[in-house]
DNA sequence: AAGTACCTCAACCGCAACCCG
DNA sequence: CCGGGTTGCGGTTGAGGTACT
């Protein structure tokens, strides 16, 4: 015996609600408290065509009240790339956090949106890490580079900042486009690469951008520019404060830190399509 | 102007968790 | 505890809109 249907699919209604569908069922359900006791029974009582969890999705996703169309804002695109990291998928628990949003539109969004960006690493360097630094990409209007644009390279490429360095310094690198350098080296803890903990988005021991090395100790440095070094490092970034603020948190956070340059190629990059 | 490619997002599907008798 | 019904969730689809050639 197969699953038993929630509703007789040849007479239910499918596809797009109709302004009528949605006022029978907005005007129901303002009468019983905006809550449904039973949403398979509903279509019946409410007088709907349809079937009951396409009613209960309507509403939750569309009819509530209180619901937030439109675009999203930068706090809710670094809130979705935050839990995204920490939580992976758990579209509901992401939505929650923003008043307003449905797990639905937050998936959506994920899908069309956030995921380009959050998938878009140098494929030169080792992504396999799930180790994560937050960099804002939009900073001061900069974009990446897409990959439709610039295929299979130079995924950084209008990223005011050519590598972070973390471990010995200064540590051997190829030079970076001279028109994107900016270089943070960690420093000078001789011969132990991964002294530190490894970084990780689970274990953010020492910085909320988990900045760091990988366990088998081959990747000596966390870089990013088409000219990083090569297969040496890797870089998965995600969304978070400007760089002025990612700035401050490793000053404050890393008293090792031996050297932090922004470049004043950061005001002179141009912004994609300028 | 027409054809095509790409994007968006509402809606559907199926599964797992939950609830309750 | 068990089993059937219901709910909640995440993955996926596809129609309609927009951008591009």
């Amino acid at each position: 015996m197969g699953r038993v249907p929630c509703c007789d699919k040849a007479n239910v209604k499918r596809g797009p609600w109709s302004p009528e569908e949605d006022a029978t069922l907005r005007s129901y359900m303002e009468t019983h408290g905006g809550a449904a006791d039973n949403w398979i029974a509903l279509p019946k009582k409410a007088g709907l065509r349809r079937c009951g969890k396409s009613c209960r999705l309507r509403w939750l996703n569309y009819l509530r009240p209180k619901i937030k169309h439109g675009s999203f804002t930068e706090e809710e695109d670094s809130i979705i790339m935050r839990l995204y990291n920490e939580i992976g998928s758990r579209w509901s628990v992401i939505a929650s956090q923003m008043p307003g949003r449905t797990d639905n539109d937050v998936k959506n969004y994920w899908n069309t949106k956030l995921k380009k960006r959050h998938s878009c690493s140098n494929p030169n360097l080792d992504t396999t890490s799930s180790s994560t630094s937050m960099i804002d990409y939009n900073y001061q209007g900069f974009q990446l580079a897409t990959s439709e644009a610039r295929p299979g390279l130079a995924m950084f490429s209008n990223l005011p900042m050519a590598s972070i360095n973390y471990g010995p310094s200064p540590v051997a690198q190829a030079a970076p486009s001279p028109n994107n350098v900016s270089t943070i080296n960690f420093g000078a803890v001789a011969n132990s690469w991964a002294s530190r903990e490894s970084s990780s988005i689970n274990s953010p021991v020492n910085s909320p951008y988990s900045f760091g090395v990988t366990e088998n100790s081959r990747f000596t440095s966390v870089s990013c520019g088409e000219n990083a070094a090569g297969g040496h490092g890797w870089m998965d970034l995600g969304f978070g404060p400007s760089w002025n603020d990612l700035i401050n948190e490793l000053l404050f956070d890393h008293e090792e830190v031996t050297e932090i340059s922004a470049p004043n190629a950061m005001a002179e990059a141009k912004p994609k399509g300028a």
